[in-house]
DNA sequence: ATGAAAGCGCTAACAC
DNA sequence: GTGTTAGCGCTTTCAT
């Protein structure tokens, strides 16, 4: 066994209290007995266990943090920005993913929550129906949403405007003149943020009069190839949509790759606007369209919320509250201007 | 305070014992203790305090992660391997990332060992060299390395043979008629894999009698831009190398971006290969040739050997093992064939 | 099958 | 400024 402040203690010939003190407010230790335990520490190789402070403390400056996937580059980029500002801070992250899989989250939580994490960072697949958040409001842990725009409920949650944000795109893509403007997205049931960015859709189309045709909803989230039919749909010119809107940048990509290899090009024959900004869409040529989201920025202001809710518990009686980070519709090659006479 | 097993013993009318044992090994316990036990659970809300438990254990069923950071595709990926490893063998994971900083490296495992983590996975800058890895020797701390290739020393470690990988794709660029073969890197003060990826490109160089120029040497290992300088050589046809090698991806793809910029394509006038296989580098136009690292398997195998140092510590007696998962040679319409008389 | 009790490492009264 | 001690939640010997 590793050695604790008891052996500390011993061998600088001093209590474990004045141990502790030293470990905790050096300042109210005498020099010389400062010395002598720092010198122990030193020859022991001691390191303090947190494992029993926490227990005593009954906190463990420590955060959980729960997403889909890290195969998605913006939660990736979430999760550096919430281990940053944690780092900053002295807290720790344990971190879970649950695939997408609905029936994981709770086990995740759970699990973090016997680990006695002060406090959970999560995306859900539903926010406004969640048996996760369910539970951790009943058992008042400390939460922050990421991505997730509760509609319903009033949750703390960090994310764009999702419906907005679509809305942008979309006007946009209409302004430019496309009239045909297809959505493409991952299974809406698995993620509330996609059917928010696709009610955004709905609304610009219906703004300008334009019909909006039933999404493709596609298996995965991530990296989806398109079905056969769905290609069949884009090589007949007279059915083709002039643009393509996409729930989030990995679909758009892959997409794009997928009318390449039927011989379409990108945006001749087709445009594409894709959701999240991730930074490889910059690198891409034709620069991928996107309405970027800042997901380091996003995860940072999760953990400083978080924290802010775990050390204040009394703000908490303030209502919980939606913060909205600004979107930015990023223009790049993967859309053309659509001109009805060509 | 949330309540404990003793709480509940007192609920159920039964001695802490005897919760615990239902906890831990449920057979033991009689069939009507356990049912009033379960209610009591059930009403008051009860959930086993891990603290308690990995303070008595000297365990904590946590595993810490250091890596530099989850900009960087390959090790959020790296990541995600090890998460969804360490769930299915329920152990809990913590995060943490350096930024390429060596000096925060030691930071980093000091505090996961202060959590009392079972074990650590790391990428460190140097693993030859690492004070920090020093010190998970000196202590036994089980530990395995991701990335990292040791050469001069015996450490535990998963990556693919950067030397060898890095041959294979330089040999590959001969192949196909290059000559002026540059390569591309971010900091090798850095990063130990990308000087053992400049050695594989030397000595390919070298054993085809060609000369290897000076690598260009970016600040960043993410999203790096050329400096106009670097810049000035690629606008030269005289100067201008045929072929880029660069030590990661995201390298490959900033540079592309760059020479884009200046007006030269890819790969007919410069040909580009990266390295990592990073999976959107797939859906790059041209296509990203690279030579691809099996990531989330790194990530996978890396904590399925920590856990066995960690469960069979005797094992430990055997001579700590480097594992090579093999590398792929992906290619991609990024690099041509080079005639040498057009 | 069950209970009593010790102790994992630490902090915070409390006493001096 | 320092020591003594109780106790955080839990597991596990040792009795019974």
């Amino acid at each position: 066994m590793r050695p604790s402040i008891k052996q500390v203690a011993l061998e600088a010939g001093v209590s474990i209290a004045t141990v502790s003190r030293l470990l905790n407010k050096p300042d109210s230790v005498s020099i010389d007995a400062a010395s002598k335990i720092n010198q122990a520490i030193e020859v022991l190789g001691f390191r303090p266990n947190f494992t029993g402070r926490n227990l005593r403390a009954g906190r463990s400056r420590t955060v959980g943090v729960v997403v889909p996937t890290l195969s998605n580059t913006v939660f990736a980029q979430c999760l550096q920005g919430v281990e940053t500002a944690a780092r900053q801070r002295d807290y720790s992250v344990m971190f879970t993913a649950t695939e997408y899989r609905q029936e994981d989250e709770s086990a995740a939580v759970a699990l973090l929550l016997a680990h006695r994490v002060d406090g959970i960072i999560l995306t859900v697949t539903n926010a406004d129906a969640s048996s996760t958040l369910d539970v951790l409001e009943r058992e008042r842990i400390p939460y922050v949403l990421v991505y997730n725009q509760p509609q319903q409920t009033a949750r703390p949650s960090v994310s764009v405007d999702n419906r907005a944000a679509a809305h942008d795109a979309v006007t946009h893509l209409i302004h430019l003149g496309h009239t045909r403007i297809q959505m493409l997205s991952g299974q809406f049931h698995a993620s509330d943020r996609a059917l928010q960015r696709y009610h955004g859709y709905q609304q610009a189309m219906r703004e300008h009069g334009l019909q909006a045709p039933t999404p493709i909803e596609i298996p995965r989230h991530t990296y989806a190839a398109l079905s056969l039919e769905h290609l069949q749909i884009f090589r007949d010119p007279s059915q083709r949509p002039s643009a393509l809107f996409c729930s989030n940048d990995l679909l758009a990509l892959s997409v794009m790759r997928d009318l390449r290899a039927i011989g379409l090009r990108v945006p001749d024959d087709v445009s594409v606007m894709g959701f999240d900004g991730i930074p490889l869409g910059e690198l891409m040529d034709p620069m991928l369209s996107s309405v970027a989201q800042p997901s380091e920025q996003i995860g940072e202001l999760a953990l400083r919320t978080l924290v802010h809710a775990i050390e204040e518990p009394q703000d908490g009686q303030a209502p919980a509250s939606t913060q909205l980070l600004p979107h930015t519709v990023r223009l790049g090659g993967s859309v053309r201007t659509f001109d009805f006479h060509s």
